[in-house]
DNA sequence: CGCTGCGTTGAGCTTCTTCAACGATCGTGG
DNA sequence: CCACGATCGTTGAAGAAGCTCAACGCAGCG
């Protein structure tokens, strides 16, 4: 049945038996959400986490003012929400769909039981959390310790990498979400782009980025370099 | 035995058998830090995670200029550098003993043993990982969405809180400490220290403050009022 | 065709940092 | 016991980075 088969096809759930699987299709359930929709609020009950199917799904703070923080945009596999699983407590963010999206849910007690059943779902779980959690490292030591410049070159070089290592570049969401992964604005991500360009560091077409001078990046990354 | 006992007491182990914290008991460390001693820096190889039996340990990340963010500050009783155990990456980040400390050592491999066979020794890691995260993306909150007098009012409410909802907080850290915690320097949460207590939101003596508006500090963490 | 969302640019301003100097406290060694 | 240095904290003046506000261009789409 496709379920099982894409849950069995999810990283997170690698290594579980067909058993298993079929298990977590009984308690699974199979949404779809347009783009710009809610997929929860902050503050609302932590009844289950989450699965992208496909698509993509962005995780954010809003402040008093309503300026954005986007802590997180996950993609086809990725599971999000796991943390309302484990405490208990309402979900600590806002989460929603940036494209049509298609997600599976899990709801918390059925999942629970599952876990302490299979130790090595266990342990995929534990990784799952731990690298999001050196994530979360980085993008704090990327706010306090560097300026937008460097945070900017280091979004790109990591681009690159997810990309093989290509020079070309393209963004998957508009700039204006950018801004706001990166902790700013778009004002400022406009002209610290332009700045780049006049100084040769990268060329930018629209959505498509090139890489001209990736040592130049890797300096500004490294925070050794001002603009 | 001193040590199996100091380890049933600790949260993370809290539901464990007696063999099975004789068998923690069996590869654990016992280690001792002097105040201002490096337990691991940043990039080592991720060998085993930690627990504070006493002291107080700092979580930091430096930036090439030198500034210091701290990531976390743990006490008694708080695992640490759990991460690298489930990812088998290097620490991700410095550790530093802020006080004479006594930690336990746990080696990566013989402990993803006993969790493989501990369906609730992961479900506590699992929740321990949860927590943390939840405490980042508050961090990451706080340092992208407010300024620095939202994150001093945050920080006195949260230890408010902590000492039983009493007025009358005591920094159990230096004040340099406290600004590199709230991603700011010395001399500006100096500052604004003193800017709300001459608005008479706290009164301070050294490291004794007492909060003397309640409601105004709230709405400063808010984000709805300014200084 | 006009609307709406996205992106860019400019001017002014706020917040925070930097740099520098100084004061207080505390533990240590003479 | 006092003097000294080190650490910590405070204060001032100047500067930099990024934000706010406002205006405008441009594309896609109904």
């Amino acid at each position: 049945m496709e379920i099982t088969r894409l849950i069995a096809s999810t990283p997170l759930f690698e290594g579980l038996s067909q058993d298993q699987c079929d298990e977590l299709a009984m308690i699974v359930t199979d949404q779809e959400f347009k783009k710009g929709q809610t997929i929860f609020s902050e503050g609302d009950d932590g009844v289950g986490f989450y699965v992208v199917v496909s698509g993509m799904v962005k995780i954010y703070k809003l402040s008093y003012e309503g300026k954005e923080q986007i802590l997180h945009i996950f993609g086809e596999g990725e599971p999000f929400a796991e943390v309302a699983v484990f405490t208990g407590t309402p979900y600590p963010a806002h989460a929603l769909a940036l494209e049509k999206s298609r997600i599976f849910f899990f709801p918390r007690n059925a999942f629970v039981g599952l876990i302490m059943k299979n130790p090595s779902l266990a342990m995929n779980m534990l990784a799952s959390l731990s690298l999001r959690l050196k994530r979360f490292a980085h993008l704090i030591e990327d706010l306090s310790l560097k300026e937008v410049p460097g945070r900017l070159a280091t979004h790109l070089l990591l681009l690159s990498r997810q990309q093989q290592g290509s020079e070309d570049l393209q963004l998957q969401i508009p700039k204006s979400q950018l801004a706001s992964l990166l902790g700013t604005i778009p004002e400022t991500l406009s002209r610290i782009l332009t700045k780049m360009s006049k100084q040769g560091l990268i060329e930018i077409n629209g959505a498509n980025i090139r890489i001209q001078a990736r040592d130049e990046l890797e300096e500004l990354a490294e925070g050794g370099r001002r603009l």
